[in-house]
DNA sequence: CTTGAATAGTAAGCACGCTTATTATAAGTA
DNA sequence: TACTTATAATAAGCGTGCTTACTATTCAAG
C-alpha cells in the first residue's frame, strides 16, 4: 500500500522524459533538431501557416516561448514566417523545404527510440500504459486548462 | 498495430511531465520550492552532509547544475554549504531547520498530486505503471550511464 | 618531493520554459 | 468617428538544464 511505488511516480515520469528526451536528441543530433523544435514542426506539418498563437496554444506553452522558438527554427532553416495579408499582427508558419524532407525520417527515428524504451514490454502492457498516461493527463487537465475562460467569465460577470 | 498509441509516447510523457510539475509548483508555491529544488531536498535529507559531486551523480545532472540549482537553495534558505575540513575541495551540503520542518509537508503534498492525477486509475493499473516506467528508465539506461566509465577505461588504455 | 592526472566546484554562455510588460493592430462600442 | 478592450507578437530577465573551459585541491608515480 505504501510500497506500491506511487511515492516515485513524480521522479520517474521525471527520469523517463529525460532519457527519452536525451536519447532522441543524441540520435537527432545530426540533423540539429531539438525535441521542442521537433514538437513544434509536427504542428506545423499538419497546418501550414498556422499562427504562433495556435502553436502556443496547441503545444500548451507561453507565445513568447513559441516565438523565441520560432526564431531559432527559422534560424536554423526549419520554418518560415509570412506575413498575413488579412491580419496584420499575424505572422503565419510554413515549413521548410529542408523540414519537409526531413519528416519521415525523423518520425521513424522517433519511433525507433520508443521502440528501444519499451523492449521487453508485451503489447498489452504498451496499451495500458498509454491509457494511464491518457487518464493522467485528464485528470490534471480537468478544471485548470479550459477553465481558465470559464473563470474570467464568471469573474468578469461580478466585477 | 499502427493505432496502439505507442507513437504518442513522448508527447504523451512529455505533456504528464510537465502538468505534474506544474501542479505541484502550483501547490508548492507558497513555500516557494520547485520541483528540481524538491528532488535534491530529498537526497540531502537523506544523507546529511552529502557532497555536490555525489549530488550530481544521484540526480544525474552535471555538477554545474548542482552547482547553480544550491546557489539558490541557499539563497531560499533551504540548505546551507559547509567546508569539509578532510578535504578542501569539497562542499558538503546540509538541510537547514526550515527545510527539515517543511520536508513532511511537501512530501505529502507531492502524495497528494499523484493521488489528484491517478483518480480512477485501480491499484493494479498503477503497479503497472509503475513496472513498465522503470523498464523504461532500465531500456534506456543500459548501456548509457555506467558504460560511460567503461568507455573511458578501454579507450584510456587505447591512448 | 615534484610532476601529472583525477576530482570538486564554478564561470560563461546557450536552449527552452516561465512571468511581466510593451508595441502594433483589430474589433467593439459610445 | 473616437475610445476602449482584446489579440498577436516580442522584449527583458529569471530558473533549470546543457557544453566547454577554468581554478583549486588531492592523489598517484617517479
Amino acid at each position: 500500500m505504501v510500497s506500491d511505488g506511487i511515492d516515485r511516480l513524480g521522479f520517474l515520469i521525471h527520469d523517463v522524459q529525460r532519457l527519452l528526451r536525451k536519447r532522441f536528441e543524441t540520435r537527432a543530433s545530426g540533423l540539429g533538431l531539438s525535441s521542442a523544435q521537433w514538437r513544434l514542426m509536427v504542428r506545423v506539418a499538419k497546418e501550414a501557416g498556422i499562427t504562433q498563437a495556435r502553436l502556443a496554444e496547441l503545444l500548451e506553452i507561453e507565445p513568447i516561448s513559441v516565438s523565441r522558438l520560432v526564431d531559432r527554427m527559422e534560424e536554423g532553416g526549419w520554418i518560415e514566417r509570412r506575413a498575413d495579408a488579412a491580419d496584420r499582427r499575424v505572422r503565419m508558419i510554413f515549413p521548410t523545404e529542408k523540414a519537409s524532407a526531413a519528416y519521415a525520417d525523423v518520425k521513424s527515428l522517433a519511433g525507433e527510440v520508443y521502440e528501444e524504451s519499451l523492449s521487453g514490454v508485451s503489447q498489452e502492457d504498451r496499451r495500458l500504459l498509454i491509457r494511464v498516461l491518457d487518464a493522467i493527463v485528464q485528470n490534471l487537465t480537468d478544471g485548470e486548462a479550459s477553465s481558465l475562460e470559464k473563470m474570467k467569465s464568471a469573474e468578469g460577470a461580478a466585477a
